[in-house]
DNA sequence: TATGAATGAGATTTCATTCAT
DNA sequence: CATGAATGAAATCTCATTCAT
C-alpha cells in the first residue's frame, strides 16, 4: 500500500456517498466500511467528519477556477476559426465540468447541503450561475463587437443560452446515477436547445 | 382561522426545518422543541418520522395536481381574451406554485432529498420538469393550431419558454430564505425573459 | 419505584465516584453502571456529564450557605450560657459540614477540580477559608468587645483557631474512605488543639 | 544550559499540564502537541502514561527527602547562631519547597490524584504532613532540651507552627497560577503568623 | 530517535422509538 | 391527548498504545 493512499480513498468515497445521500445522511462509519478501515484511523487522517466535506469543495474550488480561468484564457484569444461558436469550450464545460465524475459529484453536493451552510450557498451560486453566466456574457459581448451579432442585451442572450444547459443539467446530471445513458441524453438534448439558439440568432 | 391542533403544527414545524436543514438533518427533538410538545406526544400523531414526510408529499401532490389541473383547464378553454397569451396562467404558477410557502418548502425538500429516495426522484421529475414543460409545450402546440405562432417543435418552444424561469427559481426561490425581496428580483428577472422570448417570437 | 427517584440515585452515585476519583475519571458509563440505568436514560435527566457536576455543587452551595448562616445568627445572638465557647457551633461544622456525608464529598470534589475551573476554585476558597475565617474573626471580635479576650488582631486569632482543624481536616478527612476510626481521630486532635488554642487564650 | 534533551522536555510539560488539570485529564496528545513531538515518539522514551507520573513523582521524592535531611542535619548541629530560631530553615522550606517550581506542582499533583491510588496517598501525608511535622516536632524538642522552651508537648506546638503555614500554602500556592504576587502573600502571611508564634512562646 | 499509520476500547452524546400512566 | 421515563442503536470523536520503517 502506497503511503497517503488512504486518505485519497476516503476522499473518494465520502465524496460518493456524501453526493449520493447528502453529508448529513452519510456516517463516518458507513465511510470507514467502504474504504476499508477502522473509525479511529480516519481521525489520524481528518481532524472531523467536517473536515472531509472542506477539503473536498476546496479541491473543487481549485479545479473549478482552473477551469474558467482556461474557459476564459480560450476566449480571450481570437477565436479559434475552427471553433465556430465556442462550440469547444462549451464541450469542455460539458465533459470536464457538468459530467466529470468528481466536479459532478462536488456539484450535487453542494447543490445539496447549500441550504444548510451560507459558505456553500456561496460557492454554489458562484460555481453555477454567476461564474458560468458570466462567462457566458463575455463571450456574447466579444461576438457583438465583433459584429458577428447585433448589439443588444448579453446579460439576456447568456441566460438564453444557459438556462437550457442549467436545466438538461438538473434533470439529467443531478439525479440518480450518473450513467452513461443520462450523459448522452444530456448531450443531445442541451446540444439541441444549443444549436436552436445559435440558428436563431443566425450565428453560422 | 380555527386554532392550529397539534398535529398541524408539527407538520408546519417540520417542513419548516426539513425545508431547511434537509430531512435527515432535522430530529425529532427538533421539531418538538419549536412546536412545542415532549417528543412522545408527536408518536401519537405520527407512526414515526418518516410518516411526517409522507403526509406532508402526499399533501403537495395534492396541491400541485390541483393546480396544474387548473391551469390544464384554463388553457383548453379558448384563450381568455384578456390573458393575452397565457400570461395569467404563468401567474398563478408563480404566486400559487414557486413562491407559495408550502409549495416553495415542499419543492426545496424534494429538491434536496430526491437522491436518497426513487419515489422523491419521480416527483421531483414529475413537478418540476414533466408537468410543467407537458403544460407549456400543450400551450404552444394550441397556438401553433390557431396559427398564432408558427408550426414548429412546440417541446423545443417550451424549453426555451420554461429553462430561464427554472434557472431564476433555482437561483432565487432554492436558497436562503424566501424573502420578499428575492420574490420581486424573481419575477422581474423571469418576466424580463418572458416577455424577451414572446416579442421574439412575434407573439402580441 | 418512586418517580424521581432515578435522578436522586444518579446523584448521589456520580458525587460518590466524582469524589473518590476526581470528575474526570469518573465516566457516564461507571456511574450508569452502579444506579442501574443505560447511558441513554441518564441523558434523560440530565443534559450532560456537566450539568451532573453543576448541580451537586449547587446543592452544596445552598446546604453550606445555609449552615454558615445558622452558624452566623447562633453567634449574633448573646452567647448561649452552656454553650462556652462556642463549643456548640464548632461541633456543628465538624458534624454537619466537615463530616456530613454530602458536605464532606463536596468538599473533596471542590478540593480536587478547582485547578480546571475558575468557578470551582472561587468556590473552594469561598467555603473553606474565606467564610469560615470570617465567620471565626467575627466570633473573636464580639468576645473582645466583651472583655473576655484582650483587644488584639481577631483576623490573626482566628487563623490560629482554624488552621490545625483545616489540618486536620485534611489529613484525616480528605483523603481515602471516611471511616468512623477517621472521624474520631479527627475530632480528638482537632479538639486537643482547640482546647490548647482556648487554655492559652485564658478562656474558662 | 544544556541543551533540554527530548526526555525532560516531555517529563516538564507533563508535570506542568498534571499539575493543572489533573492525571487523568491530561492525554498523551496533549504533552506531545507542546513538547512537540508525536505521540508515537514518547514511547521510545516511556514504558506508558503512568511511568511519566513515576519518574516525576520518584524524582519529587528524591528532592524531598534531600531537602528534609539537609533541613534535619542543619538543625541536629549546635544551632547556628545567626539562624535565630531556625528561620533559615524555614526560609528554605518555603522557597526550596512549597514555592519551588518543580516541588509546588508535584505537590499539586499528589494532592490531586492522592484519592485515586493509595501509594500517592501515601506520598502526600509523608510529604506534607509527616516529614514537617516530625521535623518541628524534633525542633522544639531540640529547644525544650536546651530550656529555651519550657518542657511540654512538642509535637503540639509543631502542629500549631505548622497548621498556618499549611493553611496559607494550601489556599495562595496550591490553587491557579503561582504568580509571584501570591508567592509574597503567602510569604508575608504565614510569617507574620510565626512571629506571632515565637512572640507567645517567648522566644528571643 | 523519530515518525506515519493504524487500532481496540471506550467516551460522550444523539436519535427514533416505546410504553405505562 | 399528552407526558415521564426508559432504551437499543448508533453517531462522532478521543485515548493510550503498537509497530514497521
Amino acid at each position: 500500500m502506497t503511503p497517503m493512499h488512504t486518505k485519497e480513498k476516503i476522499l473518494e468515497i465520502a465524496l460518493r456517498l456524501f453526493s449520493q445521500r447528502g453529508y448529513p445522511a452519510v456516517s463516518i462509519r458507513d465511510i470507514c466500511k467502504l474504504v476499508p478501515i477502522k473509525e479511529s484511523t480516519l481521525y489520524y487522517h481528518f481532524e472531523n467528519k467536517r473536515e472531509i466535506l472542506q477539503v473536498l469543495l476546496q479541491r473543487f474550488e481549485e479545479r473549478a477556477g482552473a477551469l474558467m480561468d482556461r474557459m476564459e484564457t480560450a476566449m480571450a484569444d481570437p477565436l479559434q476559426p475552427g471553433d465556430g461558436f465556442g462550440t469547444g469550450v462549451t464541450q469542455a464545460f460539458f465533459d470536464e465540468y457538468l459530467m466529470d465524475d468528481f466536479c459532478n459529484a462536488c456539484l450535487r453536493l453542494l447543490r445539496m447541503e447549500q441550504g444548510s451552510d451560507g459558505e456553500l450557498q456561496r460557492s454554489y451560486d458562484q460555481w453555477l450561475f454567476e461564474r458560468p453566466l458570466q462567462f457566458q456574457e463575455r463571450v456574447f459581448a466579444a461576438l457583438m463587437d465583433r459584429g458577428i451579432l447585433p448589439k443588444g442585451d448579453a446579460s439576456s442572450l447568456a441566460v438564453q443560452y444557459y438556462a437550457p444547459i442549467f436545466l438538461y443539467m438538473e434533470r439529467y446530471l443531478m439525479c440518480g446515477e450518473l450513467t452513461q445513458e443520462k450523459r448522452e441524453r444530456f448531450r443531445q438534448e442541451a446540444g439541441k436547445q444549443i444549436a436552436c439558439f445559435l440558428q436563431e440568432k443566425g450565428v453560422f
